[in-house]
RNA sequence: GGGGUCGUGGUGUAGCUGGUCCAACACGCUGGCCUGUCACGCCGGAGACCACGGGUUCAAAUCCCGUCGAUCCCGCCA
């Protein structure tokens, strides 16, 4: 007899059912009955254990118990979802006799997010966290698939390198076979080098950062989804892909994600069809006037500042996505393109999604006369990056990318206090395990 | 790297201007009751030497110092 789901059961109303799954919660009360709510990856739905042959058959057994249970499907009002499994005969697959670290078929899981991480290899099972990771899912297939329509080919890149090119402090170094070795802080240059073979890439894979951060929106590996793409006439060009990207992301989240945005009350973002945009120097004049700060000579924002921001995107715009554009270019890396009209700005941008920083990216370089200098200015050699710029003496579009980092997107989406909470297996400065 | 906060049963907290605390409440576990529970309800029970080490005091979960652990902010970034 053929497995049956728990989101199945009105297609076999009368009908004597095989299903299998995970006991989610068991209610015993007195004279006998039991109420046992199975869990499979559909959903959860009820088994009503009333004769004592089959009270006797699960006694002893705790909670996350695996069971196979055959049972008769019946329509009943009073039971969640409308239907369950009636004069049940179980199978026990795994017995479980000892309580869980905490519990997690209640709505909110109390345990501290230190506690919850190092148990997550059955806190993920509670549906509220389940959830957030089938979002995420859910993000990286609409990812992949708005850029599938537009002529995107994925690629994977290495992420064992052996120059720690990008910037250097912030990498880790391994041992590779005797020589040293670095992990990839981003697929940066493969993925601009594949612009000159397949004009549109995209990748969504870890990367790490060897950043001695301790704040909840840093993790030192995380997803990033990147994607690059020839042919543009500046970063614009660029910032128009990615609002399609999120707009699409959002949609697909929408049409197959109703039971988990629902279960975590997601409030789905405000993405009009042009997110507002304002200029770098702009945004430090309009928070001098606003909030008082005067940070109109730092070459960055702060936290804060990006927060003000946002809220005022959402004010002013009805939007929750602001892009930041024209970044000074002593704060972005070598193979950023300056504004023509204004050098000392960049053809880059910051996507800030609810005040927090979500996407970076921008125009390239695309000449290699201009990587020859923007090296030289920086005082790095050509050497330390020879095959990376190799590309652009062989003819490179102008080109320009962004990456967005997956968590951070799950975080800001569901407003989840931790961008821990946002990944499986967090790896963070004191947490290797699990 | 700089700064702040916090460590009390398996989990989350209260107690922390020292004595009434051999530590309380909720969840979980457990014995019993209820044939419709679904964050059920009711009556019992087990489970903590209050992170660790030292100090002050007649008296320390409570005050002081140190160690370890956790956590947040800044910097940096996605």
């Amino acid at each position: 007899m053929e497995r049956v789901l728990s989101n199945e059961l009105s297609l076999h109303v009368g009908e004597r059912i095989h299903m299998a799954g995970w006991m989610h919660r068991i209610r015993k009360l007195g004279s006998g009955m039991v109420f046992v709510h199975l869990r499979d990856r559909a959903g959860i739905c009820q088994i009503v254990v009333e004769s004592p042959e089959a009270v006797a058959s699960i006694d002893g057994l705790l909670v996350e118990s695996v069971v196979e249970v055959e049972g008769t499907v019946v329509a009943e009002p009073q039971a969640a979802g409308g239907y369950e499994l009636h004069d049940p005969a179980f199978t026990v697959l795994a017995r479980v006799t000892e309580a869980l670290p905490f519990p997690i078929s209640k709505p909110v899981i109390n345990a501290h997010l230190d506690t919850f991480l190092d148990h997550a290899m059955v806190g993920l099972r509670a549906p509220a966290k389940q959830a957030i990771f089938r979002l995420s899912a859910a993000a990286a297939h609409g990812f992949r698939s708005v850029l599938d329509a537009k002529g995107f080919t994925e690629i994977a890149t290495p992420k064992i390198l052996g120059t720690a090119s990008e910037s250097g402090a912030n990498v880790f170094a391994i041992d590779y076979f005797g020589k040293k070795a670095f992990l990839a802080q981003s697929p940066q240059f493969y993925k601009q080098i594949m612009v000159g073979v397949f004009e549109r890439v995209y990748e969504v894979a870890p990367v790490f950062r060897a950043e001695p951060h301790q704040t909840i929106r840093h993790l030192n590996e995380y997803v990033s989804m990147d994607a690059e793409m020839g042919f543009i006439k500046d970063h614009t060009t660029v910032m128009a892909m990615l609002t399609d990207v999120i707009r699409g992301i959002l949609s697909s989240l929408a049409d197959h994600c109703g039971r988990e945005l629902e279960l975590l009350k997601v409030d789905m973002p405000l993405a009009p069809e042009m997110f507002p945009t304002v200029y770098f120097p702009e945004a430090q004049e309009w928070i001098f006037e606003h909030h008082g700060e005067d940070c109109r000579n730092e070459p960055d924002l702060a936290p804060q500042h990006e927060k003000w921001l946002g809220e005022w995107a959402k004010q002013t715009f009805d939007s929750d996505f602001l892009f930041v554009t024209g970044y000074p270019m002593v704060k972005r890396p070598f193979y950023t393109a300056p504004n023509p009209a204004d050098p000392r700005y960049s053809n880059s941008f910051d996507l800030l999604f609810r005040g927090t920083e979500l996407v970076t990216g921008g125009q390239r370089l695309n000449s290699f006369e201009d990587y020859a200098a923007a090296l030289e200015a920086r005082g790095m050699t050509q050497e330390a990056v020879a095959s990376y710029i190799e590309t652009f003496r062989f003819g490179m579009p102008p080109h320009g990318g962004f990456a967005i980092g997956l968590e951070r997107f799950v975080m800001q989406l569901t407003g989840l206090a931790n961008l821990r909470e946002a990944a499986l297996f967090p790896r963070d400065m004191e947490r290797l395990a699990p």
